[in-house]
DNA sequence: GTCTATATCAAGATAGAC
DNA sequence: GTCTATCTTGATATAGAC
């Protein structure tokens, strides 16, 4: 369980999360780790039991963030569009961490409780009370986001365009709704 | 280049890819490649570069199938429909090769010519002329099939649902800009 | 075009002393 | 809580004989 993370293993798992941020995901080994923190491999595992449990705990910490600053956003005229243009900005700042956070199935019990709920409460008070289109708008915007990532628009492609087309699109999706 | 692959080459990728088809990322070892082809390991290098060329010459046969799917329901009374249920369809029933062809950035160099342009063409054709919401469009079955794949929709989410709401976002769009 | 043999490197994790 | 030493496993890739 992350949340009752020892002080110490708190310090390994900010220095992990900046070594992921540096190197990427092949970069964060265990030994490395250890060689930033100032230890030996082998006394990691005093602190974490192995290296999921490390890696959900750099996760739950990305979440707090973008929780925090998703809720910042809800004092905003248009919070909907401030959320979109956090959550394009922060995986475009972190890409590793994005990618950490959302490339793989989580195992829930290994995050500290309530941390997704938090980062993804804002997502769903985005499209009304439509929990569907919530969730549809997130896979779009998720969608842009790695596929942007991965390099996978044609050098001709206008990526600002096509946010706007589909931000667009649900937009007047939540109108009509109504 | 995959276009001048030897037929031998050719036996090596399908082998390839049906391993990766079972046993995932984690699985397309080498090695284990070339125990199924019946030589061994170094063998294999006469006949493929490097690993890459090997995973791009699957990616390739992907696109291939994947084309000839797309330009088959440009019959069907309703084409987009019928394309994103072929897509959802697909990615499904071959997790890790839709994972192999969206979750990396492509070494264009490495694909059969071609077979990335067919394989969005019908893409580019679903929302008008509009080439900015066809991208958006597919960000956002991305978004869907990827997330889903990684199991991060809640348990209690109607997965189904919001296929239908991000289609019908989309659909109402392009009738809106006609 | 296949083989054997090997280079090279890296990873996660544990045992047990201090 | 840190260390040394080690286990175990795995990977991609090359040289050179046949």
């Amino acid at each position: 369980m992350t949340t009752e993370l020892s002080p110490r293993a708190r310090e390994i798992v900010a220095v992990a999360r900046q070594l992921l941020e540096e190197k990427g995901p092949a970069g964060l080994s265990m030994r490395r780790l250890a060689d930033r923190v100032g230890i030996r491999a082998s006394s990691i595992y005093k602190h974490l039991p192995d290296k999921q449990a490390l890696e959900h705990a750099i996760v739950s910490t990305v979440f707090e963030e973008l929780a925090d600053e998703f809720e910042a956003a809800l004092e905003h005229a248009d919070p909907v569009g401030t959320m979109v243009a956090i959550y394009r900005r922060y995986a475009k700042d972190h890409p590793h961490l994005y990618r950490l956070m959302t490339e793989q199935p989580l195992q829930r019990d290994l995050l500290v409780p309530g941390v997704e709920e938090r980062a993804s409460l804002p997502a769903r008070l985005l499209v009304g009370d439509d929990p569907d289109a919530g969730r549809a708008l997130w896979a779009f915007a998720h969608g842009m986001t790695i596929l942007e990532l991965n390099d996978r628009f044609p050098p001709s492609a206008d990526i600002d365009a096509a946010w706007r087309a589909g931000f667009d699109a649900f937009r007047r999706y939540a109108e009509n709704a109504q």
